[in-house]
DNA sequence: GTTTGATCATTA
DNA sequence: TAATGATCAAAC
């Protein structure tokens, strides 16, 4: 099969959604001859890559939403047999400089998860990468309260980058969404604000919505 | 180096 | 065993 054209409407990207749901990744691979890691999963996105292929998000790295036309971000989202979430979420780069003007409303973060559709996707441990079976995928925006937390955390954290207090953040400050890591290795640098206002070189951030978190988001969606 | 896609693996 | 810190690959 030929490489699919973005969805022009909601009702066709949840169409191909729903296409894909039940199969593994090895079959929907081979379906569109799409590349399939050989051996063990060195290619941490290959999941992320093949389901924006196949249902046509736009392609490469750019900062826009996976599906432009529709305003619409893709996340893919591993779970266990449980039905929870094995893994955090990334959501976007955290900025460490030029925080002037920067606000919730124009936050990454915020735009990231205006509209996100959820594609759970079987990911235990002991299944290869092929064998994951892809779940039933759906939209979500977030609720009142939901984003209340959101900017609670994001403010907070921000609150101290701008102060020159990056390297006081870890993994365990906030409650729905944590800044961790987002670098090739712990040797790689960016600039951000130090102690005095000063320009310092750190390890560059993300920002992750913690499992609990997506945990609750599929809760609502299946458990309502 | 940065941003996209994430998972790996050591620590607590 | 869950969570935090570290890391892998591609495109640019």
């Amino acid at each position: 099969m030929r490489k699919p054209n973005p969805p022009a409407t909601i009702n066709e990207l949840m169409q191909r959604v729903n296409d894909i749901a039940g199969i593994t990744l090895g079959e929907l691979a081979a379906q569109y001859q799409f590349k399939t890691p050989e051996h063990l999963l060195r290619e941490k996105g290959w999941p992320g890559q093949l389901l924006e292929y196949v249902l046509g998000a736009s392609a490469g790295s750019k900062p826009v939403p996976d599906f432009e036309l529709l305003g619409i971000e893709l996340k893919s989202l591993p779970i266990g047999y449980n039905g929870k979430p094995l893994e955090t979420t990334y959501v976007s780069v955290v900025p460490l400089t030029n925080l002037t003007g920067i606000t919730w409303i124009n936050s990454s973060v915020k735009k990231k998860l205006n509209h996100v559709l959820w594609l759970p996707v079987l990911a235990e441990k002991e299944l290869q990468p092929t064998e994951r079976t892809i779940g039933t995928g759906f939209l979500w925006q977030p609720t009142k309260d939901q984003e209340a937390l959101l900017k609670r955390d994001w403010e907070e954290q921000i609150e101290l980058i701008a102060l020159g207090d990056i390297e006081k953040i870890s993994g365990h400050l906030g409650e729905v969404l944590q800044i961790r890591p987002k670098a090739a290795n712990n040797k790689a640098t960016t600039n951000a604000i130090g102690p005095n206002g000063k320009i310092i070189k750190t390890l560059p951030r993300g920002f992750y919505l913690k499992t609990h978190f997506t945990h609750s988001i599929l809760s609502q969606e299946f458990m309502s």
